[in-house]
DNA sequence: GGGGTCCACTTGTCATGACAAGTAGCCTCG
DNA sequence: CGAGGCTACTTGTCATGACAAGTGGACCCC
């Protein structure tokens, strides 16, 4: 701490550079800080905070990593964008995804049982063939449209959470509720197809039999690595894509996008 | 520069922090350092480097946020793991993907053509409709099986270079060659849906008419944001699949993956 | 008015010193 | 012999000071 100053502080647990990036991190969030405006300089973020150049750099430094502000040499940094995406939630969850759209997501049940584990899903979760699973079947709308079929199997410990609690799958986000009863999601990976849409999809998701369907296949576990959730989801290409955006010098950002206009099929590259 | 040392330095151009960097990647590649060892401490690191903490410790932070090192406070790092992926060059050069399996890539060019650009393309290069692009489409073979078919449009500027130069696209990267000619790509946005093969991509791919395919259309361009290239990817979905990998405290990584038995389409979760 | 120069300001890099906090091994005590 | 504490070592955080390198604008000269 500087000399001369009265050092009033409440959060002295949490490190000072991360209060600044956090404080830096609101002003950009809440538009206080318009993208392409210039933040405070180092020396007067020094003045603001009371603090030394390391904190400050480190803060910013962290912002950078992040995407949130750019610039160089001799140039005060830049606020890039306003929001960062939150692909982990945003890949994972359907409902979480939708709100944060605007747009209103809704389901319908179309099965749950308990039953052995066919050959394809325990390999995926890594237990033996004919081990109790439990299969959950939905049908995901947006905005009351026919848009996805999941098809998820939960490991027996974790499924039977599905049963044992009065839970309501068509009314709250699955994976709210699982984490609420202490299961740790934190890893997940993503494999991406086509399929032709058997008669099921078809008069389920409302297109004809044998029409492509953007399929994704998910494997999701706790973090030290042990598989407890596997899923087959058949998304309505005209309706949903995903996306990956790339740079050189950056850490690819993924998302899921929704296309507005079904009927046209030619379209769809923002900005 | 600690005092009483006799400075012999080459790259004083190189900062000391990413000389240091660098160095430790290279160890960690080459299997000095292997995974699950300990790094050496801050203070052999300043020692053998003659540096202060703050290089070697702007280093350190460097590997960890590549993901090669990890560690805690009290305990030295430990290497993770060897080699992280190249993200961008993989999802961009299918080439290049296919060489770092392993596989051959082949290819067969159909038609470089120089053309007024239609709606479509016009909106995603930002420029107006009419102007001269440049179109290429390209069969691409995975050891020598049809795999993908590939419709590219460049911008008139770099397009010319396709034609201006002996340039044979049958032989090698096309990016490899545009960055020799001081093209600058560096970043790319990827969409991914499905799509029902037509015609002509049926008979090349060697699947029914109406098989479905998964598609990539990828928009990419320079650093500064001006997108010179469009290109619409069509993959046999029993051939290559895209995953993306996502932990909640971590960077995503993504990437382009092979199935290596086409016939069996119920499989590949491979680990 | 246009062009070149100079200067104040900014960020990038590095040295040095200090203390806090966590880990792991050793050692003593019960 | 086990449990607990103690200690050396590690990394995390921060202050201070210094210089290099790049930017942008004011200023002057032609």
């Amino acid at each position: 701490m500087p000399t001369g100053t009265v050092c009033i502080v409440k959060f002295v647990d949490e490190p000072l550079y991360q209060r600044i990036a956090d404080d830096l991190r609101r002003r950009i969030a809440r538009g206080d800080l318009p993208v392409g405006s210039a933040l405070p300089s180092e020396s007067q973020l020094c003045e603001q905070w009371a603090a030394s150049r390391g904190p400050v750099r480190q803060a910013l430094s962290a912002l950078r990593a992040e995407g949130l502000i750019g610039g160089g040499r001799g140039r005060s940094p830049v606020v890039r964008t306003s929001q960062v995406p939150q692909p982990f939630e945003t890949l994972l969850s359907f409902s979480h995804w939708a709100r944060s759209l605007g747009r209103t997501p809704g389901q319908r049940t179309l099965e749950i049982a308990r039953r052995p584990a066919r050959q394809e899903v325990a390999d995926a979760l890594e237990i033996d063939e004919g081990d109790p699973i439990v299969d959950l079947v939905r049908l995901r709308l947006l905005d009351g449209r026919p848009t996805m079929i999941e098809r998820t199997t939960f490991v027996e410990s974790v499924g039977r959470l599905l049963f044992d609690f009065a839970f309501d799958p068509d009314s709250r986000s699955i994976y709210a509720y699982l984490a609420d009863q202490g299961v740790d999601l934190s890893v997940a990976r993503h494999v991406f197809d086509a399929v032709a849409a058997d008669p099921t999809d078809a008069s389920l998701l409302e297109v004809p039999e044998g029409a492509p369907l953007l399929r994704e296949r998910r494997r999701a576990g706790s973090a030290s690595g042990e598989p407890f959730e596997y899923s087959d989801d058949r998304y309505r290409p005209d309706i949903v894509t995903f996306t990956i955006e790339n740079a050189e010098q950056a850490h690819p950002s993924v998302g899921r996008a929704w296309r507005p206009t079904p009927a046209d099929s030619t379209q769809t590259h923002p900005k």
